[in-house]
DNA sequence: GTCCTTATTGACTTGTGGTCAATAATGGCT
DNA sequence: AGCCATTATTGACCACAAGTCAATAAGGAC
């Protein structure tokens, strides 16, 4: 049986004077285009604010090629979370190894607030799980996290002597909840200039570091 | 689903020899068995794996009838989100304020992790934002902050010392982010006894507060 | 040109939040 | 008792957004 192709094409024909062209394009390209694109919408809206129709819209494709890329809204949605997580721990790894502790928790804390200003609403939903208990966005997060905390730590002389210490995991994951919940709010109403909130914060760091390895700050 | 709207009828008639009773529950205890309800689902599952359908059901009521109480699902979240954060607010409350500073603390920080212990799952969904950026949400999760802050130091003799300082209140909510980031950590992996954690932590919130205030300390 | 691959479409399904007019308990009043 | 106003309760319905899929056409290889 064949197609019902000339119906097709006489309908077409007389409806569209011209036909819509279609611009094929590559896969990365594609694939970035709309990565770029979900990024800046889910940084301006919330997760359910922003449609897959809009998108595709936005896009100027259709949604069932959306979602030829993505096989789900969240998987959409993590990407590109992920691909911020990668930039700031970019950012923070790109810190010098072999500056002295605390110059390098300085410089460490500049990036980290240079890219919180930057990416201030990404960096909210970043952080505060812009999703509701989505595994994979909790996997991100707790990634980030951690490979943050061993940017700061990693490499300096400290780290060995505290490795071994019971509280040293806690210290170091609570003092960025510290760090974390100081930038959310400074954000939103910043209560001292940005180079106070650097000193404050490295300061914390090493208060903190006394209270779980005493003799270290004689 | 197509409808069968007259299969249904006779169906139902042939079905039912006497009519299905229905129970009329007084305005506030429906409520209220709605509400706990909700925040035992809210708390198993999450956001968006609860359907306003399946909790109709699991309430034997249609699902027009919990509109009725609770004009959105939001409002339903949000109403069980509220009774949470109070539970918390007033267990943090309760310490007797005539208490010497430090003991305070140590009790504070004993009724938190008491509550931090019991409702687990409800306090990760309280603190970290059961919802993606949904305002309301947000309102309740800062203003819970905002009065676990003010229980802790309210009426401490530190606190007219501390009032003035501009990185005071940074330092309280940085503080708060640091217990429930380690308060977090801690339910996923006891890496300690809980007595040390508490110790810890008020540890923690005095070094903090001898880099905010040095004289303090002497 | 012919064939093959694959980017692309659009109509369709499904699931779920939310609405609303109709209905049946209930309690008060006479 | 019977009537009436009130209101808890229902179930059919709508809207909209996520996700599916067979069909189509652009582009390259030969």
């Amino acid at each position: 049986m064949p197609p019902r192709r000339p119906i097709r094409r006489v309908l077409r024909a007389a409806l569209d004077a011209r036909p819509k062209r279609r611009v094929r394009l590559d896969n990365d390209e594609r694939r970035a285009q709309l990565l770029t694109l979900a990024r800046k919408a889910f940084s301006d809206r919330s997760y359910d604010e922003v449609s897959i129709d809009d998108l595709a819209r936005e896009a100027k494709i259709s949604k069932g090629l959306l979602y030829h890329y993505f096989p789900t809204k969240r998987d959409l949605y993590v990407a590109g979370l992920r691909e911020i997580a990668e930039e700031l721990v970019l950012t923070l790894t790109s810190v010098p190894r072999e500056l002295p502790p605390a110059e390098r928790v300085g410089r460490s804390l500049d990036a980290y607030l240079d890219f919180v200003t930057e990416h201030s609403r990404a960096y909210v939903s970043l952080l505060r799980g812009g999703i509701g208990s989505d595994p994979e966005v909790a996997g991100v997060i707790t990634g980030v996290r951690k490979r943050l905390a061993e940017s700061f730590l990693d490499g300096s002389p400290l780290q060995p002597m505290l490795a071994g210490k019971p509280g040293f995991e806690t210290a170091v994951r609570g003092w960025l909840g510290f760090v974390e919940h100081a930038s959310i709010d400074w954000l939103e109403n910043a209560r001292m200039p940005r180079d106070q909130l650097r000193d404050l914060l490295s300061k914390v760091l090493l208060a903190i570091m006394g209270v779980v390895a005493p003799q270290l700050l004689s």
